[in-house]
DNA sequence: TAATGTAGTGTTATCGGTAACTCTACCCTA
DNA sequence: TAGGGTAGAGTTACCGATAACACTACATTA
């Protein structure tokens, strides 16, 4: 108990009885056990990361604001990919709920994440939503504006000449996707186009999902002349697969996205895209969280953070013919 | 006691019993505190991983490796970035003494971190160094092939025609800018070309670091026609502060640089340079790890991962002149 | 029939901390 | 000098698991 109170530094403790247990914990190298104090405490100083997969420059951003913010706070940071699946994304649940971690901050692979956070909340753990709302859930959550950010982007294709506007998307049970959907909609009603449900393909976010939706847009007639894909890594491998079969970017098809590619973009900007700040997302989403934990009761709390339109080599104005 | 012999499915329990239980457990949403077992266990299923920075794109894709090893062996992965800072990887390794993670998979910042792997030792933690190793250390290891990487790149700016090539390095306490210079050295010798020290310049593996190297680049006489940057983001910092003083790279000086950009290279590789399997250091460290953990007594093992070279549109040809 | 075995369940101590309380000097005050 | 206060240290119970052991029926065996 009289080391405990050295090492929190509570009660009374008089300067020798202070100075002898210092001593002591040096030369035994004690240092406090952190499991046998969260068992007591009830609190881990533990947060959970939940993204869907850090090796995507977004996120990666994300998970240093998330880790930068975590550490000045006190807590440690673990950390999980769940790759867009529901499954995988409750197998992270169940050990989040084991763990007793303090806090999550997740984005949550879709609607259907809607009972995870439900089991969250049920065992009384905090979270904040990054990026995706879901519907149903009432909680603190950073989001980007997508139906800004799409509507910007769009219009930009529009403003160049563009006509033919493909959509290549997430998944609809995603509320960025909808809101991307939304936005792109919004920006061609804007200009008097016509919307055209064959040119709007469904994904599933992954950078796999690309080549299907680069057979589907070869096969359009007649074909557009611009394609908004609806985050970075499907950009990348719809440009793979696109130069793949012969299509030239931005020769005959133009493109743009969400969200940068981190260390990418710095050099040399090939795509025009909307980016988003990632390390603000982590950052804030961790700050919610732990005034969260700190304050059950405060009403929820929705950050919307601003995105910019940067322009790149992927967009060429349209043929006047066209 | 009988609700943990239905949970870890040890001892007798008959088959009553053990519905019964669950069904209590289901209906109580009853989630066993992994807190309380690691107390007891002595074990918490967690393990650290301790990188310079995962912003870095070779330590994104490591932590991606090592976080999917970890979760499919059952452990945890606690994330943590040590920006290269000694004192920064000091308190990390205190929270993970106290954390009483399980084992340790670290990038040391360099040969400094010496005191706070024998700390890890003595307070019996396993750990694994990645892609470092730190004389006096005898441990298990995940590192790249640095010397010869260093020694093909070199070796390659001399088969176009460069003689002289300057060496953008990280810090001498870094083993592997020591490997590299190294590796540097070798090519030039193999190749009867003489070692300029003035051509070397150390810096901080950091691209803050890459501006004064930049203004010394530009100082030297018989300015270099090639550089070599011992990592990427001092390559791409280095880059834009070359271009900012009005150097055109490839057509006034070459660039050829250690590890790729993710996602980055895989669009248009600007940089010629040595590629290392970054998934395979994460996955692999992980795997060492729990095998040390599971045996504190086996031998150490040093895995050396092969590396490879891509070229790409940073390198010219020497001009006939120089 | 008594001894022995065994399946199934319960009890106790423990991991390493902390909250809450107790205890012992010693001091001050009326 | 008795009563009360206080500084500083110690005691006890508890957090929620598990290891080790104890116990109770009942079955088997000699």
């Amino acid at each position: 108990m009289t080391v405990s109170r050295v090492i929190n530094n509570t009660g009374r403790i008089s300067e020798k009885t202070r100075l002898k247990v210092q001593k002591v914990m040096e030369e035994l190298h004690y240092v406090p056990n952190a499991t046998a104090r969260s068992l007591v405490l009830q609190r881990t100083m533990t947060l959970s990361l939940l993204i869907t997969d850090i090796t995507n420059p977004f996120y990666t951003t994300v998970a240093r604001g998330a880790e930068d913010a975590a550490r000045e706070n006190g807590y440690k940071l673990l950390l999980g990919n769940s790759d867009e699946s529901v499954d995988k994304e409750r197998e992270y649940i169940d050990t989040v709920l084991s763990t007793r971690v303090d806090g999550v901050l997740i984005t949550p692979s879709g609607d259907r994440s809607r009972p995870h956070l439900e089991t969250l909340a049920r065992h009384g753990i905090p979270f904040v939503i990054l990026d995706r709302e879901v519907p149903g859930i009432a909680c603190d959550c950073v989001l980007g504006d997508s139906v800004g950010g799409a509507r910007k982007l769009v219009d930009y294709l529009i403003g160049l000449g563009h006509r033919r506007i493909a959509l290549v998307n997430g998944s609809p049970e995603v509320s960025t996707a909808r809101d991307r959907l939304a936005g792109y909609r919004q920006a061609l009603a804007e200009r008097g186009i016509g919307f055209a449900p064959a040119y709007v393909m469904e994904s599933n976010y992954r950078p796999q999902d690309a080549e299907a939706a680069a057979e589907r847009l070869q096969s359009l007639s007649p074909s557009p002349t611009a394609v908004f894909a609806a985050n970075n890594l499907l950009a990348l491998s719809l440009l793979q697969s696109l130069r793949k079969r012969g299509i030239g970017v931005p020769e005959e098809l133009s493109i743009v996205t969400f969200d940068d590619f981190g260390y990418m973009s710095v050099l040399d900007p090939f795509f025009t895209l909307v980016a988003q700040p990632a390390y603000e997302f982590g950052r804030q989403g961790i700050s919610l969280l732990i005034e969260r934990i700190e304050n059950r009761d405060a009403p929820p709390r929705r950050i919307v953070l601003p995105n910019e339109l940067t322009t790149g080599r992927s967009v060429r104005p349209a043929a006047p013919s066209a």
